[in-house]
DNA sequence: TATGAATGAGTCTTCATTCAT
DNA sequence: GATGAATGAAGACTCATTCAT
């Protein structure tokens, strides 16, 4: 009978199990820092058995990678609001701080991603779409609009166009964090972004 | 008179040669794949040179990345447009043709920032202000729609907000290019994004 | 089960084959010369295994250094005669035997030792005693003399400073088979040393 | 004509230049410290020239440790007292004192060449005697001593053997001060060594 | 002959990967 | 399958030595 690792539950699997830890990892810092010694030491298994499961150290890291993207994006999607519920201003508040929530946690990741250009290379692939505004991010606010302007709250504008322009501000400010912005004051230049934007979306007589 | 590098042209001094090789490579790839074995490959001269110029890796790192920075800026502040001489939407076309130059081009030096958290720090302090987006970025957007505002051209809107939206917008994009994206790509897109930020920014009657 | 390395025999630990490899080498030539490569390849193993077991090449090189400086310090002290058993002059001169092989055979290390102030500093709060003629080699002989002081056989001298003569002479001999001279020539010596000292020592009527 | 480097006044050899230089940092520390630069710096000369009036590095520190050592012998010799001139124990405490002022400057180049075998075998050949208690040094004491026998002032004991206990101890002690002793210290435990040793020396009736 | 920049072998250390058990 | 010690190829940096000028 083979031998169990000693961290992983009964009836769990290994696999996952690493594949966890190193998602955990991965939110706390960029993938250059995850030696796999690291990797083994919090997932509380042996340094070699990460072979048994992954080709190599940057396979295991790609998949927590997209596991860990996919994580982001859902609640993202979640947390977009129903077109058409609310003002549009009150509404783009909230797509706006759903977007930052999803690029403040992002931000650590493609900063790793970034420094590992096999890694970077593999990991799109593995998405096939673009990043960052690309239709993952950037697509669901251009959809948000999209309805909006179906329902007449927005005017004949490129929503895409629009949608970048949010997201991009967002974006761009998220990475801040990197250099030890906090949050919070991201988070309150945020009205002033939509405001401009509403202006330029709203319907004129 | 001690001998010169073989690699060094005539004239030409090896501290100047080294920081050549560097920001060279350093527009191909992050620091981190800037060994310094590559580098004195890059030059063509041997391992040991750099430390007669540079305290270590770091220090010649750094020399680099804050001249090819401010070339960069340099070059960005010199293209953007004089207020009032022209169109509001042109003048912005041109506002946003030069960040997206200026972007671009910067991307790889902020993606190796973003990778090396000891360079990061430093080039922070040797720059000592705040990076993509902060006033060295969107300043200088931020006071040319100021100046069109006061000239009446522009609304009484958040000129810095107009100005991160749009500036945001472009780095986002700017940065797919390390994806492989070609620049032409996002050029095209610049002139959606600058109609709907004149929408807002337009004075309305 | 890992593996063992090739070079280390069934049952045997990696720790102490490199202790063992280390000291050995360290009796030939001073630390400096024991770089990390030369250790693992006079223990027969690859370059990083050191790491595993020691922080740094200074750790195990102080490793090595305590220990070997223990075992000869514990040879010595057993070989100390008993106070009042012998004539005064046999044991002195049984005194003077134990205490040249102990410094013929620490010269090395101590040679070492005194090219690296590093490690030497960590010796020394390692050992937390003056080495070289401190309490630690001078001093059992020093008790020696103070016993037989107390049992009248040697006059009221200072024992410490007839225990620093006798050493110190011994001391300085037995560095010069770090030039090549022979043991048994050194040991040709000591009765001679041992006569003036007694003559010193004696209790007058 | 040829340059004439900088630091060497009119008239001056730069062989000779060099050789003060090093003799003076050899007096601040062991020869292991003393990298070319370091010399040709404080020579305030090129680093090359050494290569020109020396094989290698080890030629220069070599010829420069042997005048260093010359020098100390010398001052030794000079401040011996002549025998039969004031009462034995005043001047042995002298000799002491002498011994002492020599075995403090000679440690640290001592330590020096201990840790570079190559040198101290060079060195060895060069002073062709032993060191450290070799005729050199302990020779002198044995002289002076039987001196003050043959005048019948000491008693017809092994002279030798007595200058060996005595700067045996010295040189034990001299040595300390490369942990950091300071020489005052030592010199307070000169008068017990030279009483006890008296004791041994002494004329009896 | 003096200069001092350039060379490159060698040092310690890290870490992804292998493999005997 | 799991273990974790062993491997060895880098990496940054130092420094004795060379050599064009």
């Amino acid at each position: 009978m083979p031998r169990r690792a000693a961290a992983v539950a009964d009836g769990g699997d290994l696999r996952e199990h690493l594949l966890v830890a190193t998602e955990r990892l991965l939110a706390a810092g960029p993938p250059q820092t995850l030696t796999t010694r690291a990797i083994a030491r919090a997932a509380g298994v042996s340094d070699g058995v990460l072979y048994n499961y992954f080709a190599d150290r940057e396979d295991l890291l790609l998949a927590a990678l997209v596991r860990r993207f996919a994580g982001l994006v859902e609640r993202f999607h979640a947390a977009l609001p129903e077109p058409g519920t609310r003002p549009l201003e009150e509404s783009l508040r909230a797509v706006a701080e759903a977007a930052l929530e999803l690029h403040v946690d992002a931000a650590p990741i493609v900063a790793g991603l970034v420094a590992e250009p096999a890694l970077l290379r593999r990991f799109m692939i593995e998405i096939h779409r673009e990043p960052l505004g690309g239709p993952q991010l950037v697509g669901p606010v251009a959809a948000y609009l999209d309805a909006e302007r179906g329902a007449g709250r927005v005017a004949a504008v490129d929503t895409a166009a629009a949608a970048d322009l949010l997201v991009g501000a967002i974006v761009m400010r998220a990475f801040t964090t990197l250099l030890g912005v906090p949050r919070d004051e991201l988070a309150e230049r945020l009205p002033a972004l939509v405001d401009v934007l509403v202006r330029g979306l709203a319907p004129r007589p």
